[in-house]
This record gives C-alpha cells, structure tokens and sequence, in this order.
DNA sequence: CTGAAAGCGCTTACAG
DNA sequence: CTGAAAGCGCTTACAG
C-alpha cells in the first residue's frame, strides 16, 4: 500500500495542496474557504486514509509535540511510576515522550541528551546525573525549555521539582525523637548522589537541633558497589553490632528492604521498638513488616510540578519560570501496628 | 545562541553543503574528497558544536532511528522492565525508542499507535490490548515492520515473543503434582486477557491428563474491577471457605500478591503446605514468605527475541520472519524453605 | 575531486 | 475566495 501525501489529497480533491493544508488544519474559516469545499476535502481525507507526516510537519513549523524525557533507569520502580505520571500529564497537552536512560552514567546521560538534542524536541524533562550541567545548561543556553525533576544544579537557574528531602529528613527525626527513642540510627549509602547526602545532613541537623551528641558509630553507609546479598548481610551485621539502636532511619528504599531482607536472614529480631524509616514506595515493606513507618514521595506531584514549569517556559513569564522550582513535602505514613 | 545548520558549516568552510554532508557521513573516501578538506571540515563541525538536525535527515531519507514501544502500563513493574530490556537491546543497533502506554483500552492504543504511526518510525514494537487487530495490520500492511511482545493475535500474521502460558502452567501444575498435592486450587481473574485465559487452561488441562477430576469450587476467579483491598478480602475469603485446598495457583502476579495480603490480613495461616505459585517477578514474595515457587518470565529474553524479530524485517528474510515467532519458557524457581 | 539542483512533505506568507 | 512559490535542513543522484 501507497503512502497518501498531501498533494494525492489535493489532486483527488481537484484542489491545490496548500487549500488541503488550511482545510485540514482548521483554517478553512480565516482564509474564507467555502463550506462545501472544506467538507468535500475534509471527506476525502478522511476516506482515503490520509495521515500527514509529522516528520515533514516537524522540519517546516520547527515544532514536534514531543518532549524527551532522561531518568535514571526505566526499571526502577520509582522512576517507572514518574515516567508513567509524566506521560499522563504531557499527554493533555497533546504531547508525547521520547525517553531514555542515564543509568546514572554521566557519559550515557549526556550522549543521550545529546541524541535527543539533534531531534529538536519541543522540551526536556530530565533526572540528571553529576557531569551533566554543561550540556543541560548548553540546552537551556539555546532556549529550549527544561525542567529537572529528582534532583537539581545548585548551581545553575534550571526550574526543578522534587521532594524535599532535607524537610523529609528532618520530619522523619522529629517524629522518631517525639515517639521517645533517642538511640537512632542511620543507615545510608556512600553513593555520591544528592539524596542520601541531604538525608543524612537532615538527620545530623535535626539531632544538633534536640541537643543529641552526634554518634559516628550508630552511622552506617552501605559501599555503593556493594550487590544486594551484600548489602542485606551488611546492614544486618551492623544492627546486631549495635544493639544500642531503638530506631533506624534508612535513607532509601533499596536500603530500607535490603536492611529487612538481611534482619531476616540473620534470623535477627524485628522488635516493635525499631522503627524502620525510608522514603519511596511502602507497598513493598508493608508486605514485609507492618513495623514501619514511612515518608512517601508524591510521584503524581512531582510529574505535575515539572511539567508546569516547562509549559510556563512557552509563556510570557520565561525570566520568571527559570528562577523557580518545586520542593515537595513528602508524605509520611505512620506504621500500622501498635 | 543561533542554531548552526550544514550551509553554515559550509560558508565557513569555503564549500558546498554537499561536501559537508559527504564529509560527516563518512562518504569523504567514496567521493574522493582530499583528507585534507575532510579534516578542516570536521574540525570546523566539531568546534563549533554543529549538530545535525534528524528531523531533516528523518524527512530526506526516510528514516528516523527510532522505534515506537507500545505497552500496557509503564509504571507497571512487569511493563517496565520489559521497556527497560527492550531500550537496552535497541540501542546497540542505534535506535531509540518513543513509548506510550495503552493502559488496555483499545481507544488509547489505537490512538497512541496512530500518533507513532504520524511520526513514521523505523519499527514498532507492540504489546496490542484487544481490538487493535485492524490498526495493527494496517501498520503492517504498509510494510513497517512491527512485531508483538506479551500478546499475539492468533487470527494474523505477525511475529511475537512472549512467555509460553500454557507451557508455563502446565508446568507448575505438574510441579505442584509431582509434590503430592491433589486438591489445587486456582485463583484467577476475569479480566478477558489471554495470559489468565491461558494459565487456567494449562491447569484444567494437566489435570486431565492426571484424571484428576475438576472441581469448579476449587477455582476463584476475581472480579476485575476489584480494588486492591478488595481482592485481598475476596481471594481471603476463598482460602478461609475452601478448607481442602493443599495448594493454591495464582495466575498473576498481582493476584499472588493480593492473596498473600489477605492471607495476613485476615491472620490465616501460610502453611507449608501451601505452595503459592505465579508468573512474573518474584522478589516481592520473597519479602513476604518463602513459602513460594514462582514462574518468573525471562524479560530480557522476551525482549531479545523481540528486537531481533524486528530486525530481521529490514532484511531479505522478511516474509520467513513475519510468519515466526518465540514462545519463552518461564523459569520455575522452587520455593526456598522445607 | 567538487558543486548546483532537486526533492523529502509539509505550512505560510504572498499575490491575485 | 484560491493557488503558486518559497523554504524548513538535510542527502543524493547528476553534471562537470
């Protein structure tokens, strides 16, 4: 089967190419085309099956209704659900998403964008890994709309949403200290990435500000190329070496069910007076445990904020858009059983 | 900052934008160009940033190095992994993918494949919801060459990979068999999808094939418009009203999960002598009991039968391959404990 | 060895 | 009311 151009449209419609580009396109009634012409071509269009091709639509109005989306992996459970949250949202928009990922890679990160780049896609929403400023900020430089979500360039005026994960943090502390433990522990990783990082400093902030002595050794950081066996059989050992502990704050997700995992293994107690803290997802340890409590990111949240502020990019308040940015509350859940 | 296009480069570079293209696709050689023009005008293209825009490139030649990935939910565990593969797997051929999920509505996934369709990709890659039947073979009666991951549609002529259901079931079923259990039941949903379809099907059939006599009270199908809670309650309920069940087949993921929540939910028992069994992932049960064989799917093996499906359409054995198609074996993982 | 020209399929001033 | 022409940024025969 043949492909229709506009031209076999205007042909079989007696009519030149340009009058099927307005009629189709709405604008039959500015330029004062007839009804019956409009209907007639309209008709024809439809029949014969005609779909114009986006491709030549893109080259000539510069614009593809497409916006590139860059998270760190498609199958992290977390970065699923805000692709699936982004999609949603962009889609009442009328656009769709290319999408790839960094792996927290920055060499993939910025060969991806770049790849995305040569497609002159209409926006950019991206998770962006440590490496990639420059080529983010190049893309920002040549005025094509941006927003990061997850993390963000302290040093640049790039619009972000994500959670707040020092307020996170510190709500977290605040609630284990008012439930009366004051043996908390951490347990995070030494991954260089900005999570982790601003929840221990919410953690060591927030037990300055209730005057607790600091205890290098109630802190654990997992090796971040540690693999899951590993990490499970770590964390456990650290619990049983350190009995002291009446909670745990876990900076993460992974952490959180490798901790349960290991405290498993080992045969290890899971007392009622271990509260285990993590943010992200709570399905997953709900099934394990209803000993815990939680702090949940707003994944719907996060999508809607971001694409706020890159649809605002298409707007009057650009200057205004650049220099603002979401901090999201997470959600904290309390544990099920007494 | 201005966008560089090819006639840039060229004023630049003293020569025709012919010569820039020949030169930076690589046919500098072919054409006799001198190295030395070839080095200016590379190095010209790179230190100015020159970026080739592939929205023309797309539109000349015809081809985009992009594929369309349809799935059912990014955001399910399942969908995103198998995107996750899928991306992994295409890109070592250089392509890219644009993705949209049809959440199983016909609507949306025929109106998602026709906006893919617009964009006139390379190739599609779909896992179709009932009723694209006709949008599906349109696409391929133009020749694009498309192949189905998940699903089939037995009446066409299109290739698939997916995991073998009725092999798969068949299998657990003769596991549970070969253990001693003879009072099996079956969970499963009335959702009209082939995958529960097919299971239940392998589990009639193996009885049979044991003479061992069917027994409609022993299978539960839920109501698929059930919520979560809900299923939990109902799935509860079955095991609490069916005593005699020494085994339980979940068909889904999902419903495995489901049961093992009511189960504690309502505070009946997991006895050993319940083996649980389902597709998908396993590591969520894992976390729950283990108490547990699973079918786990080879995604990655879906998806590298899938692509080369797909690729193998742009060469010569294209009528061979529109014909084959990959039934995967589901890996059946015993249950950890005694 | 290199350049001028045509054309991919559209949209949009421009001219009548 | 409607059509002819230019042009988006490339690539690829074609001509020299």
């Amino acid at each position: 089967m043949k492909k229709l151009s506009i031209k076999d449209i205007a042909r079989m419609a007696g009519v030149a190419p340009s009058t099927v580009s307005l009629v189709l396109n709405g604008k039959a009634k500015d330029r004062r085309i007839s009804d019956s012409l409009a209907e007639k071509i309209k008709k024809i269009a439809k029949e014969s099956g005609y779909n114009p091709n986006q491709v030549a639509v893109s080259l000539r109005t510069g614009t593809s209704k497409l916006f590139g989306l860059i998270i760190e992996d498609i199958s992290n459970l977390f970065f699923a659900r805000l692709a699936k949250a982004i999609e949603d949202e962009v889609i009442q928009y009328g656009y769709r998403v290319i999408f790839g990922s960094t792996e927290n890679d920055t060499n993939k990160g910025n060969e991806l964008l770049n790849v995305l780049f040569q497609r002159k896609l209409d926006g950019y929403i991206i998770a962006p890994t440590a490496g990639m400023e420059k080529s983010v900020a190049d893309l920002v430089g040549y005025n094509y709309p941006t927003v990061l979500i997850d993390r963000y360039f302290p040093q640049q005026q790039i619009p972000y949403a994500m959670t707040d994960n020092l307020g996170g943090g510190a709500e977290v502390l605040e609630y284990l200290l008012q439930k009366g433990y004051t043996n908390i522990g951490l347990v995070t990783s030494d991954f260089p990435v900005m999570h982790p990082q601003q929840r221990e400093a919410a953690y060591r902030s927030t037990l300055a500000l209730h005057n607790i002595p600091y205890r290098p050794e109630y802190i654990y950081k997992v090796p971040y190329q540690s693999l899951q066996d590993e990490a499970e059989f770590l964390i456990a050992a650290f619990i049983e070496n350190t009995p002291a502990l009446d909670a745990i704050f876990f900076t993460t997700n992974y952490l959180g069910i490798a901790g349960l995992q290991g405290i498993k293994r080992l045969g290890l107690r899971i007392p009622d007076d271990i509260a285990v803290i993590c943010f992200d997802d709570h399905d997953i340890f709900k099934l394990h445990t209803p000993a815990i409590t939680v702090v949940e990111q707003d994944i719907e949240a996060i999508a809607k904020n971001a694409i706020d502020l890159l649809m605002k990019q298409f707007g009057q308040e650009k200057e205004a858009v650049m220099q603002s940015h979401v901090l999201l509350k997470g959600r904290l859940i309390e544990r099920e059983s007494a």
